[in-house]
DNA sequence: CTGTTAGCGCATTCAG
DNA sequence: CTGAATGCGCTAACAG
């Protein structure tokens, strides 16, 4: 292994020269920076960042924290995160939570132990305050993306939960439907409650009927489970069947419409489908979910700069909170007019 | 921060003590033992790694480097890979390495900065090969996953791509097809490579024609761009078309039938498809592309285990090589007889 | 502009 | 079974 002494001593300099060449700090005659530079290639030489961490507690290593890596959702915001900070001159390390606070917590450890120098969190749930108050005790700054958690004040990449379910409703609402059905992830996740939220408030403010038989929970994986609950849904009595459905993720509304052709009930002209999140086309069909894309590749980027500044203290005290829309894509699912 | 020395006051013990505690190394009285742990518990230490890794040279970090996370290949390998690290005391850090030699050559300095214990890695290409030799020079230990490098010496888990092509190529010569094309990834990629070879010696022992307007490269991304090919092959005469297409991966497969259909050519009445790997299948119809499905998962899964082996010198000194079968999957895009 | 000294937090080595 | 001394590779703080 090659260490600055290494190169010190090849090049006839204190070690402490050839640190400072390394960090570009101080000021350094250019000849001897020449001569420096010039062995450090020579050698191959990589600086030990353990070492490096241990005196100055900086590692440039950034690390993002997501729930569910095989969700297109998250690895959009990875993107985002790791375009940004390679651009800053940070790595990006990544962790996957499985939507689980105990391996949250365990990789909370891991980074804390790593010497990360910040952390995009996509939290578990709202258990995860815990570990994010770890962070806190060991000055370790985070930035929460997607899902806030109550009472923590900390920057903030999140989604117009509210303004986004109300867009996709009211569309449903324009095609006529009266009776909307929710399936949702579950409640101790921001972004669950929030559209839970919005979806009573549009319901209300439309005057619509709220059933407590329309409200169901599910979660975020790629397999949830929504079988029981359509199958639950179409033992309702006619009149009382919703005729749309609002899934608040990708894989719920997938799996939403799948369990509803299972059941032979034709989508949209029995009952119609939204659902929050894009999903990429690897079909060679067009695609036909009605969906809220959000700008996840931003929330990444977005979310390391907040980070980065907050790093690097160019960041104002108070904590900074960006909501950004998402973009309705109208499709098949849920065209079809009711009012006809 | 909370150090062995904080421990080491409050228990009475010296700082000796309370590191053989952690690491359970040596003999430690139980009584002393219990005392130390109850401080460990009480104060929330959690070690500094970079101060361990400094002297002890470990930090039980595998990394794992894949040439795009956005893709589902990748995602399945990566959690393979961390169930693996995970159940043997190892935390698993992912690296996107995007293709691009020079990205994956920042990536490794930074996984030799940082000290990972031992690299899973997906090279990008054959010129990956300085970036391995250089985890040697630093006696880094790391495991191939799914490509190759000629004349590395090294653990590998790969994917029987003679056999599988094979497989796929004779479901369409069953078919009646006798003029097959290939469009595959870039050859100084070991399995665009291999799989090449197989489509030529596939087609020769069956005594079929190998023309090269049939032979053309894309990239593996997603966004593989197939039109101008497909739009070549198109122009061919009518009897020089092929009448099927191989795909050597899944988003040129996908992008594949997205172009023939964008050019009015019927799959598989006109032209059939197949394909290398396995798609999420996001869409609410029935999956549609005949596929050969890798065991991603256990590509990072075995992957994770030599890899371990090797770190914790558990392995025989010669390198080991796994190769996985994969599993063909009949579908639409590939079942039209053109015998009858 | 450059060098010296000291210490980051821990584990190895040797001594009790 | 336990402790003291030492050094991993690097940089902050000071001195020249």
């Amino acid at each position: 292994m090659v260490t600055i002494y290494d190169i010190a001593k090849k090049a006839n300099v204190s070690a402490m020269t050839v640190s400072r060449v390394i960090n570009n700090a101080g000021n350094i005659s250019p000849k001897t920076r020449k001569k420096v530079e010039a062995i450090i290639e020579e050698l191959g030489y990589i600086p030990n960042s353990s070492a490096r961490s241990l005196t100055s507690k900086k590692t440039n290593i950034l690390s993002l924290m997501v729930t569910d890596i095989a969700n297109p959702f998250f690895t959009n915001i990875a993107r985002g995160a790791e375009d940004k900070a390679m651009q800053m001159g940070y790595q990006l390390m990544l962790c996957n939570s499985d939507e689980n606070v105990e391996k949250e917590s365990k990789y909370i450890d891991m980074l804390i132990s790593a010497g990360t120098d910040g952390v995009l969190v996509a939290p578990a749930n709202d258990l995860s305050k815990k570990n994010l108050q770890k962070l806190t005790k060991y000055r370790i700054p985070y930035v929460l993306v997607d899902r806030y958690i109550k009472e923590l004040e900390c920057d903030q990449v999140l989604s117009d939960n509210e303004t986004t379910t109300r867009k996709l409703l009211e569309h449903l609402i324009r095609q006529g439907h009266e009776r909307i059905a929710i399936i949702n992830g579950p409640l101790d996740i921001a972004t669950a409650k929030e559209r839970h939220q919005a979806y009573y408030d549009t319901l209300t403010l439309h005057e619509l009927p709220v059933n407590e038989n329309w409200i169901h929970q599910s979660h975020f994986f790629r397999d949830s489970d929504v079988t029981n609950t359509i199958k639950k849904m179409l033992e309702l009595p006619k009149e009382e069947q919703p005729t749309a459905i609002f899934a608040t993720s990708n894989f719920i509304g997938i799996n939403t419409v799948k369990a509803l052709k299972a059941n032979n009930v034709k989508v949209p002209e029995d009952i119609a489908v939204v659902c929050y999140d894009e999903v990429p086309n690897y079909s060679e069909t067009e695609p036909f979910l009605t969906t809220a894309e959000q700008p996840s590749y931003n929330f990444g980027y977005l979310g390391a700069q907040l980070l980065i500044e907050r790093i690097e203290k160019t960041a104002p005290e108070t904590p900074r909170k960006i909501v950004l829309p998402s973009e309705i894509h109208i499709r098949k699912s849920s065209t079809f007019n009711r009012k006809k």
